[in-house]
DNA sequence: GCCATATTTTTATGATCATCGAAATATGGA
DNA sequence: TCCATATTTCGATGATCATAAAAATATGGC
């Protein structure tokens, strides 16, 4: 995984509005949520839930797909396992730590 | 674990410099390094390294103590874990997923 | 007490980010 | 084709961040 990736990630997360957006789409699974559904789920507007939701696109923390005339987010679960397990990679040169499971979600 | 904390700690690792420095420590485990071997191996002055180090003990990232004339700077992997565990917190409403295991290092 | 070393704080500058109203675009149905 | 709905892009504003030189501070040894 490419520390550029990872920062882009970070960053992207690193956001109230974004993570909550991110977290919502976690929970909500493999169908996905609507930017209607999470403007009002997250009570922000619009204008302001496409700019952050552009943001965790970019980063490659959710996705998009199209169906008829709504669009549906969902989290990449990949991405995310591979992110927080670079976090923790060759955590204490391997010595003293319990094996390290990477954090697994295979929705 | 509170969100304004997550969202901290998410932004303390947003940023290459950072993430480099918190990874060295992650991989340096429990012995810790001093800002001066840090500003070494990651080729950074002084001041800036200050500068990230700071907003990492904010972030609750990491931990410093004093040794005579050095500081150590330690990761916090507790810290970390939980971080990590946020994320994936009530994954698809805990259906269709392999039960989740929190990633963990136990230094 | 005084010096050398290790580290942090101050300060200034330029760059990037968050917000959201208004305008623009895509889609499906009538 | 035309309209209504869903969603995004544009644009302006204020706020926050990264950098690093220079000055300030802490520590231990002499």
């Amino acid at each position: 995984m490419e520390e550029t990736f990872v920062v882009q990630a970070l960053s992207a997360l690193a956001q109230r509005n974004r993570l909550q957006l991110f977290r919502a789409l976690v929970v909500a699974g493999p169908e996905g949520l609507t930017p209607g559904a999470l403007a009002e789920a997250l009570a922000v507007p619009g204008a302001t839930l496409s700019f952050h939701l552009k943001a965790l696109l970019q980063a490659g923390l959710i996705s998009q797909e199209r169906r008829s005339r709504n669009l549906i987010y969902r989290a990449d679960y990949a991405q995310m396992n591979g992110l927080l397990g670079y976090l923790t990679e060759n955590c204490c040169q391997g010595q003293p730590c319990t094996a390290l499971p990477v954090p697994a979600c295979a929705c």
